[in-house]
Order: structure tokens, then sequence, then C-alpha cells
RNA sequence: GCGGAUGUGGUGAAAUUGGUAGACACGCCAGACUUAGGAUCUGGUGCCGAGAGGUGUGCGGGUUCGAGUCCCUCCAUCCGCACCA
């Protein structure tokens, strides 16, 4: 029998899926193991080989896990809401179901020719009316829970709204930016609209008017893991800040446990510090600095007034003349010489002096006008204004003004920093920009140059504070802070709430409809509430999101004045879809409490690492939310994380000739292509350095266009189809078909007559030209290949480029391993004793291979399986008992082939390989009777001596060193030293 | 600026606790075989050197009998965050 891999591989698919080989059992006396892959948006472009990378690992090892006794959970879906399919309906109409369930049977055929070892009756679609029926019901138990900071949870809303009906909100400790108190009895007062507005300040889904990151483009606000360097994550569009009236969940309420929680689980340190520091804890104080002037607006005799004393201020009120800064150096509290506030900080209005009114409003609108880029793109460039206004130090009593400034962000801390120009390198630019006088509160230091901040030293000049240092300092300021009543230690998080809403059509509609301006839940009983159809999927002429578009009769629910208009972002249904999984088809619960029981945490986790602060965070976080109301009995979703390292690909360039017109009257040159010269030329790339004037020219003449008034100004990189081009030679015919106006374009080509590409290692990607499919490679090599080939590229978690010049390599091994069991078509298996040498090989491979999987050494293990295969063809090996164990070994890798080698050549007509027991490693096999050692001088190995392996470290000392080869290589010398590891090495010192 | 990762032949890479650097593969060179196949087999292949030998894991230093591996300084590349107070 030949190795016709794509029979055999089509026969054992076929197998699989009519035995439902991998189907997971939800009860088992087996031990669990749950390996789930990060699911893809399926996304019209198809899989290209980046994505199977780390499918095919996780698939190996759930193989692997099999094989060694687990009763494993490896379930595959659809992450099936999102942007590219509603734009693809934007343009053509066609609606959004319709492109996606397309998209998805592109896939599902892709990924069945891998051969991967899903339980595809477990597929989840986020798109789904019954699965995102669970999407809505678990928002509605957000909505419906508030934070509880004396137990540390989340709890129902009611529990909070007993609280307010006996007590009122005096002694509730929540999270919730709400300040106001009121009794119990005012409580029971307010109409249900003000009950409504108090609640929704406490829940854990909410509504309110928020600064959110817009995007005219698109038509939708965007999370701030969505925005790039203040363009859209998706398209690359500018993002500006918006107010809007938005959903957000409270997940800084989970800041803490979100940090504390990566303690836990075993994820690479790189993301686990990208989640802390999108988290950005930091500890400090905040502190209120009093008012100069009450309220310059009720007193209009400006700067005339007396300078109040500090205690009089004081005794003004601390709330409406205060403001309020956090600081992370309550240390350097008397290096302050001005205090900066953002230009949207609520109080500017009301502090600014008349005199100063209309530079601040100037300066606020110039502002408010930067998009997020700009600002960022900004940060050399200082601005800021004074307000007139100043405060008074809450120490020293001193004036201090008061500025506004870009640099300050509304959004972070209390939107007002205290500046500290000796100690913070901003402060001191500021200072300096605008002459405001600067003191410096450190000991022998030298701020004419720039600020210190070093958080060392010691603290000078500074009251109580002076000569500490710095790190005591903190602590007695913070402690003296607090006893004076005018701040208190805090701790900051700069993770804000993730805003829920997006102005889209096709994503889950919110449980939700309004009833008099109040949101109100839909029932349990009417879930899911369906998207509805709408005529358009754009946004209304009103600004409305393209729900607003569906009358009441498209709704198949509908109740109050409207239902929501908004639907959910992507990453609401892939929160809990590893949940989902356990339990896929039940209609009463998202997961049934005995499942989740069962299958609990996820053991490995594998996908790409630019998930890191979205959905890993957001899957966290609800994990965490449907801890606490009980519905798991555990608070990380997934215990092992993986990322797979990224796959690049290889793209290729041909060279567009550029020509400019020269202008006599202004230097400038202006570059045409296509409207003068209806056709383009193109370089060869070993051409461009040369001189081709004269061809260009030539061709020029050729097409009767006559040069004059131009000149060549360039030659312009233009991505390439990588199907058209083999070995960096373009096919220049098949170029010409592949777009119409290149059909009668010109070639300047090498001397041997061929066209070379340009070439470079970029991001996979349709619009670039470089996106190599699996199913190419499937259809030659196989998937077996395929699968080996991409775990042998190297470490799974590394970037790599995507390369085909080893696949033969992988492919020949399976071949060759063909051919232990099959000699020109005829079977050579024998059932004689396995000889010594073969034991050895193969328990040497069965010890590699177990320790490699458990260390997910995927690539290594591709070697160990072709140096056994290598050896066991050295030693002619076509032994039944040895190979038995090595298709067992393989099955993970090479399923397809291993099957049919077990089945076929191996006789076990009935059965799989995939359901087979891992070998057993049988050290006593290793057992020589003599071990080589190398033998050093001073470290620099010299000759290999071999001795007895039941030599003590004395006896082969004694061995070594009346060696021949020893004597020559001492010269002479005595050996000063002499070091010996059993079993390992020996270094002579001399 | 802060945080993280990586740096080894012509190429992808290996070396798990400090113990023969370059396994395994690609490519290349030489040869064999042949019903010319993306076949198979044999030998070679870090660099310098005819050889003995020398030298070699980004640079420089250190610890050690012994360092790709541990420590320090620096350099380069990639990734994440960034007027975050």
């Amino acid at each position: 029998m030949e190795y016709n891999f794509s029979e055999i591989e089509k026969k054992w698919r076929q197998f699989w899926a009519d035995h439902k080989t991998f189907k997971a059992e939800d009860n088992s006396s087996k031990p669990k193991y749950y390996v789930l892959d990060m699911f893809p948006y399926p996304s019209g472009a198809g899989l290209h080989v980046g994505h199977p990378l780390g499918y095919i690992a996780s698939d190996i090892y759930a193989r692997y896990k099999r094989l060694k006794g687990y009763n494993v959970l490896h379930p595959m879906g659809y992450d099936s809401f999102g942007l590219p399919a509603e734009q693809y309906a934007i343009q053509t109409g066609q609606h959004p179901a319709i492109t996606t369930e397309q998209n998805i049977s592109r896939y599902r055929d892709q990924l069945d020719k891998i051969g991967f070892s899903f339980d595809w009756d477990r597929e989840v679609r986020t798109s789904d009316p019954r699965y995102y029926k669970w999407t809505q019901w678990i928002f509605k138990q957000i909505f419906n829970s508030w934070y509880n900071l004396k137990s540390n949870k989340a709890e129902d809303i009611s529990t909070l709204i007993a609280a307010f009906e006996s007590n009122g909100n005096t002694g509730i400790e929540a999270v919730t930016e709400f300040t106001e108190t009121f009794t119990a009895g005012e409580w029971k007062n307010y109409s249900e609209k003000t009950q409504s507005d108090i609640l929704m300040e406490y829940r854990l889904a909410y509504l309110a008017d928020s600064w959110v990151n817009w995007c005219p483009a698109l038509g939708t606000v965007l999370a701030n893991d969505e925005v790039i360097n203040g363009l859209s994550e998706r398209g690359g569009h500018p993002v500006e800040q918006k107010l809007m009236r938005q959903w957000s969940m409270r997940i800084k309420a989970y800041a803490e446990r979100l940090i504390t929680g990566l303690d836990t689980i075993d994820w690479t340190d790189a993301i686990k510090d990208i989640q802390r520091n999108w988290i950005g804890k930091s500890r400090g104080a905040s502190v209120f600095f009093p008012l100069w002037k009450a309220c310059p607006d009720k007193n209009s005799s400006g700067g005339t007034e007396e300078e109040g004393s500090l205690a009089d201020n004081k005794k003004g009120g601390q709330t409406d003349h205060t403001i309020e800064v956090f600081t992370t150096r309550p240390d350097t509290i008397f290096g302050v010489s001005f205090m900066v506030l953002a230009p949207e900080h609520p109080l500017v209005d009301e502090i600014t002096t008349t005199e100063y009114k209309d530079v601040v409003d100037a300066y606020k609108t110039a502002a408010s006008l930067k998009s997020e880029r700009d600002r960022q793109a900004d940060v050399k460039n200082i601005t800021g204004q004074f307000t007139g206004a100043y405060v008074l130090h809450p120490f020293s009593g001193e004036k201090i003004p008061v500025w506004i400034g870009d640099y300050v962000l509304a959004s972070y801390g209390t939107g007002a920093v205290m500046a500290v120009p000796c100690g913070d390198q901003r402060d001191w630019d500021f200072a300096t920009h605008f002459n405001i006088p600067v003191k410096n509160i450190f000991e022998n230091t030298d701020i004419s140059e720039g600020a210190y901040t070093e958080k060392e030293g010691i603290i000078a000049d500074s009251d109580f504070l002076s000569g500490l240092p710095v790190k005591k300092a903190m602590v007695i300021a913070i402690a003296k802070i607090e006893e004076l009543g005018i701040g208190k230690g805090k701790t900051n998080y700069r993770l804000r709430d993730a805003i829920f809403s997006r102005q889209r059509y096709w994503g889950e509609p919110f449980p939700v409809y309004y009833k008099n301006d109040i949101p109100y839940l839909v029932d349990d009983a009417h879930l899911p509430v369906e998207l509805p159809e709408v005529n358009k999927y754009l946004p209304t002429e009103d600004g409305e999101p393209p729900l607003a578009r569906a009358g009441k009769s498209a709704w198949k629910y509908f109740e109050g004045d409207r239902m929501e208009y908004n639907t959910m972002p992507g990453w609401a249904g892939s929160s809990f879809y590893y949940l989902r999984y356990m339990d896929p088809h039940n209609d009463n619960e998202f997961v049934s409490k005995d499942k989740a029981d069962y299958w609990n945490q996820v053991d490995l986790y594998i996908g790409g690492s630019e998930h890191a602060t979205g959905h890993l965070l957001y899957s966290r976080f609800w994990c965490k939310f449907l801890y606490d109301r009980g519905y798991i009995s555990f608070d990380e979703p997934f215990k092992k994380l993986i990322n797979q390292g990224m796959i690049l690909g290889r793209s290729s360039f041909v060279y567009r000739v550029d020509f400019a017109t020269i202008d006599n009257d202004t230097p400038e040159k202006t570059t045409f292509n296509t409207g003068l010269i209806d056709f383009t030329i193109f370089v060869s790339k070993e051409k461009i350095n040369a001189s081709i004037n004269n061809e260009i020219f030539s061709i020029l003449k050729k097409r009767d266009f006559y040069f004059n008034g131009f000149t060549i100004e360039g030659f312009s990189p233009i991505h390439v189809d990588i199907s058209l081009v083999d070995n960096d030679k373009l096919d220049v015919e098949a170029f010409k078909m592949w777009r119409s106006e290149f059909a009668n374009a010109e070639f300047i080509l090498e001397d041997d007559g061929s066209y070379t590409c340009g070439s470079e290692v970029e991001k996979m990607s349709k619009s670039k030209f470089n996106v190599q499919t699996p199913d190419e490679l499937v259809e030659k090599f196989g998937a077996d290949t395929l699968r080996m080939y991409e775990m042998f590229l190297g470490p799974l978690e590394q970037t790599k480029p995507w390369d085909t010049k080893g696949i033969n390599g992988v492919h020949n091994f399976l071949r060759k391993l063909w051919r232990l069991f099959y000699e020109n078509g005829n079977l050579i298996v024998t059932d004689a004793p396995a000889s010594k040498e073969a034991l050895k090989t193969l328990h040497k491979t069965i010890k590699k291979v177990e320790d490699d999987l458990e260390r997910f050494s995927f690539n290594t293990n591709v070697s160990n399986l072709m140096i056994c295969v290598n050896e066991l063809t050295e030693q002619k090996c076509h032994s039944k008992e040895i190979l038995k164990q090595v298709v067992i070994l393989l099955a993970p890798y090479a399923p397809h082939t291993a099957e049919e080698l077990w089945s076929e050549a191996l006789g076990n007509r009935a059965g799989t390989v995939s359901t087979a027991q891992f070998p057993a490693f049988s050290p006593e096999m290793l057992v020589e009777a003599n071990t080589v050692y190398p033998v050093s001088f001073n470290g620099k190995m010299r000759f290999n001596a071999e001795l007895p392996t039941t030599f003590s470290a004395k006896e082969v000392e004694e061995a070594v060193l009346a060696m021949p080869e020893t004597q020559k290589w001492l010269e002479g010398k005595t050996p000063k030293k002499m070091i010996v590891v059993p079993g390992r090495i020996v270094n002579i010192v001399v």
C-alpha cells in the first residue's frame, strides 16, 4: 500500500464524524480536562495558515490527554457578531446573518480538512438567538446587581433596595460615584424615575452620560481597547471624545480582584503585566485644596478683597470651595507651586475670574476641538492657561495659582493635579514654559536642567517632613493629611468602566425597553429579544442607531414606549462562551451548576495575545461576577493560558515607475501615473539601481508618447498577489490578467528575461495579497504534514514568518515512517520480538514525547519523532510490538496517518488509535552497561571515554587518568584538580 | 519615558536543573541508483586553517573546575502602555 494521504485523510475524517469519536461525556469516571481555543470571527477571507497554529497545538494536546485517559472537552464555535458582516450588509444590502452563515460554512470546511478532534455537537455561535438569549440573561443579572464593599462582592440589587427602605443610603459601602445621602423616608417619597436614577448609580450595568470614544466613520462608540493611537482598531478611522448616554459595565469594582487574581493563574508574565498595566493601580493620596476666594462670581470686586487666612477659608466649607487632587507623591506636598485642572474639569467655569473668562473659554474650546490623536501627537507642545483663581496650600496657607492645561486628563484621578515642578518632569516643563517659580524640596539635588524624579533622597524645606527619606515622608504625609481631615490615602486605578453599547445592527439587542424614559428589563419569559429586521443597516437620519429603523411590528417582542436601540459590543458574547460549551443545549440555564462544577475551569486556553486587554479581561470580570452571584464555583476562567505567536506573511512587490511634471514657475513636482500615460511601467527589483532611463524612454517612444517636461520621480512598491510569484519571480502574464488596469503594462526585466519581485515580512492581510491559506497545502501534502510542519516551525509562542521551504522535510518524514510498515506496497510488519536497540529507541522516545508535551514544546516533539523513525529505519525494525507504540506516540500529531497504520498495518480493524492508551515508559530499557564520558581539560572538551556505568566517581577518575589521551593532553603536567560528575562529565584542571 | 520579550550557522531552530553548543530539519556540496520522482540511499557542511589546531551563542566585564544558561554595564530588534499626576 502506498502512502495516499488524501484518501487516508478523507476516510478517517468520515470515520470520526460517523462514530462521534471525540464526543465529551458530561459524566465520566475519568478525570476531566478542558482544552479551549479562542473561537474565531468568521471573516470573509477564510482561514489563513496563522489561524490553525494555535488550534493544531491545542488539538495535539487534547488528543494526548485522551490517550492519557482523560475525559477531554475540546469544543469549537464562532464569535459571529461583528463589524465586517455589517459593513458588507451596508454596501450590498445582504443580511449579515446570510453572510455570516456562508463564512461559517467555509470555516467549517477548512477546519474539517485539518483533522481537528472537536466535539462539534457542542458548537456555539454568538449570533444564534439560542445563544444570545443567555448573553441577554447575564446582562440582566449584572444590571440587577450592585457591588457591596463590605462583603467585597456583587449582590442582588434587592438587598440594596431593602437597605434604602430601612436606613436610606447611610452606612452603605458600595462602588458608586454617587455622593449624596438620603434617609429611608426620603427614599420612599422619591418618584419612580428618581429611584430608578439613583439605583442606576449603583448597578453594575448602568446607563450614564460618559465621555466615550466616538468614531464618526464607523458611526459608533468604541471601548478603550478598541482604540489604538487615537484610531479605531478596525479600519483605522479617527476617534474623538464625545459625551453620550451609554450603557457601561462597572468593571472598576473588580479592579483590585482582577489584579490579585492574576497570582492564582498560570499565564505568562508578559500578559499578566499587560493586564496589571492596563488596570494601572497607583497608591497615593487625595488632598483637598481650599479656594482662596469663596466664589469670584458673587464678588465682582475681584482681587481687592482681603486675603482670607487658611482657617477662615476652611470655615467657608470643604465641599463647595475646595479642589480635590490625586497625587502619588504626598511627600512632595511642600513643593507645590501651582495647580492644573483638566480643561473639562467641572469647576473651571465656576472658579475662573471675570478677567480671565475669555482666554479660559478660548483655551477650553481649542482643547475640545482637538481629537484624541491630535492631543497625543501634540505631547511636546506645552499649552495651558491661568484662570485667575488661587487655592491655599493646606499646610502652609500659601497662595497657589490655578491653571488649566490639557496635559491633565479629566478622566484620570480627580482631573486635577498639584504641580510639583521639582519632582515631576511634566510639571517642571510647564513651570519653565510659563515662568512659574519653582521650589526645590530635595536635599542636594540640581533641578536647573530638569526635575528630580527618583523616589529616593531626603526631603528638605518641608515643615514636618524635612529631613525624612522620601518613602518615609510619604507615609507620614498621608497620616498627617488624614489627621487634619484635608484628604486621605487612596488607591487609584487607570482602568475605566467599560462602555457596553454600540450603535450597530449586527450585535445582541439589549433585553431593555423604555417607558416614560425609565429603562425596564424584559422578563425572562420573553428572552431572547431577537434582532428585528430593518430596511437599512445604517443609522437613522437623526443619528439614532440602526435598530431605531425597526417599527413596533418588526420586533418579535415589544414593550413600553420603545425598545433599546443600542446593541451589545463584540466582547459580550465571548465573555462566557467557555461556560456555554459545557451545556450548550440547555434551554433553562446558561449552564447547569452540575456541569459547570464538573468541567470547571478551562485547563488550557490557547489564543493570540492581542486579546490581553479586551476579551481576557472582560471574561475574567464576568467570571468573577458569576462567581459572586453563585452561578459558578470558580472565579478565574482560564487556568493556563498560552499565547501562540503570530504567523507573518511574506509580501511580494512590483515596482511602478512614477513620473513627475516639472513646472517651471514652482519647483514642486506632480506625480501622475495613468492620467497622461495610459499604461504602467514596472521595473524588476534588481534593475532599480541600474541606469534604466534609456529603457524607459524607449518604451515611451514605442508607445508614441513623447517625453518632454517630465522626469522619472521614483519607484513605488505595489503589493502583488503571492500566488503570481514563485521564488521571487513574477509570472508576468498572470499578473497582467490579475488586474485589468495592468493588462497593457510594460516591464523592464532582468538580463535573463525574468521579473524579480521585492519582498517584505508583514502581517497577513487580504489587502496585502500575502495570505497563505492552509487549503492548498493540505491538497498538496496532506493535513498531517501541515499539522506537523506548523508545529515544527518553532516554539508556539514565537512570532514567525511563514515559509514553506521546510515542508518537504516533514512530508518526507511521514513517508519514511510509512516505509517502516510497507515496502513497495507490501506489508512488512513482523511479529518477531523487538531488539534491545529498538526497545531503547522506543522508550527514549516515549519519555521525550511525554516530557515535551507536558511543557508544551510541540516543535521539539516533531524532532523526537523524526529521530525515532530515523533510528528504527537504521535498525531495520519492523516489529509490531515497537511500531504499535510508535503509532500511538504519533497519533496526536499526524492522526490520519496514525489511524490508517493502526487499523490496516497493525490489524486493529475495529478500533481507533484515538482511544488507545499512551505507552508507559520503562526506565530500565535505557540502562546501558557503559557510559560515555566527555573528558574536558580546563573546561574544553577533548575526547570521549567509554566506562562501565557502575563505576563510582573515584573509579572514573582513576580510569580516565590512566588513559593515553589524558597523558597526551596533560603534556607532562600534574592535574591540579579533577571534577567527576557521575554519569555526566569529567573535567581536569591543569 | 515605563513595562515585557528576544538576540545562537546560509535558513527555521535545539540545548528542561550551569556539564560535549548547533540536535532535528531546510538549503548547499560531492557521490550512488534510477521505469526522472517535488523519489530513495551514502558522505560532507559554524567560522579560520592543508593539517595539527585555533575560535565561536549581540558587545564588554564578573562569578565558577566549567556559562548560550547565573550576575553587572551597554547595544539592537519586536510587543504592550504612555502628558495616568
